[in-house]
DNA sequence: CGTAAGATGAAG
DNA sequence: TTCATCTTACGG
């Protein structure tokens, strides 16, 4: 449940549940564009499919800074995603968000992902990055610049069920979203 | 060194 | 179901 001030981002899980609700607002030259995060998968160093799982490295160097540090990944040769870094400086943590609701610039997101389709714009974690012009001078940078967090709504429901796109502890329950969204991305 | 797989998305 | 096509991890 997100507090009327900030989202607890003192563990991944927590705040992977906390962040449900609060709007994500990325001030462009272009315009202003946000949604609200209504899906996030939650990793952690003793997670083997975290990317900070085995100790920091150049890559995930910034899941081990302090929480609220902003960590964009190139994946798969063509895609990039975004998460809010969690937990005290020294723990490889972070959170994925994976799935937004439209607000703001809807327009300019439609213009930057080539569609028309606004249940489109921002259902998946690389979609929401091109959406929402996120690049990777952001990496390493703190949320509350171009790039920060606002309140939103409270979910009325969350649902907590496996992570996407992963091979290992594949049964763990870490990620959330908020039940009945039409926005939530589907695999 | 070579090679495979990866927190995905779009097209065929 | 396949491919796009970059980076890291790991084996030889």
């Amino acid at each position: 449940m997100p507090s009327n001030n900030l989202p607890d981002l003192s563990d991944s899980v927590v705040a992977a549940q906390s962040l449900l609700g609060w709007k994500l607002v990325h001030e462009t030259p272009e315009g202003i564009v946000s949604g609200y995060i209504v899906e996030t998968e939650a990793y952690d160093m003793s997670d083997p499919a975290s990317h900070s799982f085995g100790g920091e490295r150049a890559r995930n160097a910034p899941m081990y800074q302090e929480a609220g540090t902003i960590y964009v990944y190139f994946i798969y040769g063509v895609h990039y995603c975004v998460n809010i870094v969690t937990g005290p400086k020294g723990h490889g943590q972070a959170v994925l968000i994976r799935a937004l609701e439209p607000v703001d610039g809807v327009e300019l997101m439609k213009q930057r992902r080539g569609v028309d389709n606004t249940s489109q714009l921002t259902n998946g974690p690389a979609k929401l990055v091109q959406a929402l012009g996120i690049a990777t001078s952001l990496n390493g940078q703190q949320v509350g610049g171009v790039l920060r967090l606002e309140p939103g709504f409270t979910p009325q429901e969350i649902t907590q069920t496996t992570r996407i796109g992963i091979s290992k502890a594949v049964h763990e329950l870490w990620r959330y979203y908020v039940t009945g969204n039409q926005y939530v991305s589907k695999p």
